[in-house]
DNA sequence: TATGAATGAGGGTTCATTCAT
DNA sequence: CATGAATGAACCCTCATTCAT
């Protein structure tokens, strides 16, 4: 918008990535125009096509943009945790989880594929490769150490799975898609981690 | 195929409608065609808009008629389950809700509109009134009940409506969005339901 | 043009091959636009994809009718002439070439195929097969009759294609590529025949 | 590829030329991209601009060229030899030419202007004037200088440029464009000139 | 000179919608 | 009711051309 023909070569395909997720966010895959990411990227439609050589190469470079992210954040940390106190530490990540759905930058991604996922079965495999699956083994090998170490019970992986990442997505889900407002976040984080937990914990209180 | 022009004309709508469940679920809203959902109902394109002005409507119907059906067997049988014995009931909506996830026909309406959500915000509106709030009350409304009887906690709405649909939720989006297979679906079944029950049941085995 | 939705289902693709190749052997293919050869069809552009799925497909159906309506009045007339009088069959096929020329509906198409041969070589090698391979076969019959009857000379079938055709393909291009104006056709026409036939006829005439 | 920005300017807009011929031959005008042309000439897209200022132009420039190069080869040559013996120089001309159609370079251009002609006015005029103009013109003369002689009948003007040109032309054409594949082109070259020749020659071997 | 990022107009193709039959 | 031909707006993508460096 300043000069006729600006030079950004470098930051242009984050700059781009960036526009489009928040378009392809906003309004699907299919209903997006090239013109309005390129719009909100700062250039025009034909530029994009120096750097992506389609919208659905664009849509999949976005997708794998945040797998790569999102790998590094989660499993690392999750493995080093579990190693000194596997309940605060599954307790952090149900925490984690609901805190980070509120940056819309973060959940962005998952509930865009979540939306285009039937339309893109290569994308919805490679996210499931490369985001549910690590996310999976994190949380299984987590509840092993706890389940060695004697503070959690033994669970059926399928059956943790669901209960532990479940919560998180519905609060995505319910904050973002239908716009339910919560009042005090870290509150809510912690019942449902608390709440959570019950089913994994030994109950030592017992007697 | 056997003849053509040849159904009960007050069939129509609804043939039109199971057609376009299927087409939309595949696809998603912007990449069906018209041209498709009409040969799957067994009429030409044009036809359709005698029944429906546009596939927006098509659409939007669709969706209103899965939450009238949904809202009937879902709400009054949890109400009645509760005042008997609120942790059956409990356990049985979410057994129910996972076990009747297997069914495409059941889970495709949820799946259209999580993906669809963004851009329909009318519809989601009317979803997350018709649908999703008559579901939280039911849960909440159990949840009040059995906490009255002495057999649950005391817990926050918000936290009960995040643990107890979160794992049906999930695993809706495992099984047929990603793929995962799961071997024996009662079992698993039965086993998230007592890991959830685990956060809400007052602990009477203490002592 | 003259109400808003006429119907003349069986005549538009012939309507639209005829426009095509107006627009085709005018401007080429790559800078003809659809826009323009539907408005010439007398309809618009996204109605000529009702018939033709491609730009590029006309381009071939429109090859294909010339190529089929060409070969039946070309092979059988020569052959039943050949039987005859062989000379006066040459005659006749050279003559009939440099008339026909004139007819810029007969003339468009040969041009257009020398024109985009290149960019269309499956087109190409249809042309060659079903026109080109055709009249090539039938003048090399002809000569073998005139020859077996003592009227001509052996000449390779290389030479003749050659000898016979170049004249005739000159004219087309002298005539419409570069505009050169023809007085007396007919007389022209004759000229060119007796002058090839030279080549072809054993000179009785010495002694 | 070996060093960049290393060739002397002034050798350029040869290799621009050379460049363009190639590729406009391969794909046609509209199809050709700029791009290419350049990658192919050894620069980028914008460098070459800087020597012609457009892509019009550069292809107008480029059967400029050509029809330089070839006027002065041809004309002069002929008028040399017509005096000697114009038999022999007509064989010769006719030879040459299909020999000469052997050579991709040469046979290129006259290739593009016939598949180009229709799209430009221009050039196809200009195309006339210098090339078909002037062995035409070339042609007559010869067989002017022939008939004086008492070698050659009185043949009419446009009878012997279609004559003449012709089977050389279609050579072109079927070998290049078609692809048929010649085996002895030697012989092939002299068989034609011959049958050629005696379309113009004064039978003297009557008697 | 040379580059290559950027532009912007243009065209092929799709498809929801309309309408005469 | 039903058809399907026709429309026309939209959108992806290409590419000749420009221009700051």
């Amino acid at each position: 918008m300043t000069k006729k023909n600006q030079r950004r070569p470098s930051a242009r395909p984050e700059e781009i990535l960036d526009a489009a997720l928040a378009v392809f966010t906003a309004k699907g895959f299919a209903a997006s125009r090239m013109d309005e990411i390129a719009e909100k990227a700062g250039l025009t439609k034909g530029s994009v096509y120096l750097y992506f050589k389609s919208k659905e190469q664009l849509f999949e470079e976005l997708i794998t943009r945040f797998s790569k992210n999102f790998v590094g954040v989660m499993a690392e940390r999750v493995g080093v945790m579990a190693e000194k106190d596997p309940e605060e530490a599954l307790r952090t990540v149900i925490k984690t989880g609901i805190m980070m759905a509120a940056d819309p930058a973060i959940s962005a991604a998952p509930r865009l594929v979540l939306a285009e996922a039937a339309r893109f079965p290569d994308m919805a495999a490679m996210y499931h490769k490369k985001v549910i699956s690590v996310g999976q083994a994190a949380i299984v090998s987590l509840l092993q150490v706890g389940e060695q170490k004697g503070v959690f019970r033994a669970v059926q992986p399928d059956v943790a799975k669901r209960v532990i990442f479940g919560p998180v997505l519905t609060h995505i889900l319910l904050t973002h898609t239908f716009g339910q407002k919560i009042q005090d976040l870290e509150t809510l984080a912690d019942s449902i981690a608390e709440n959570i937990l019950c089913g994994f914990r030994i109950k030592k209180d017992i007697s």
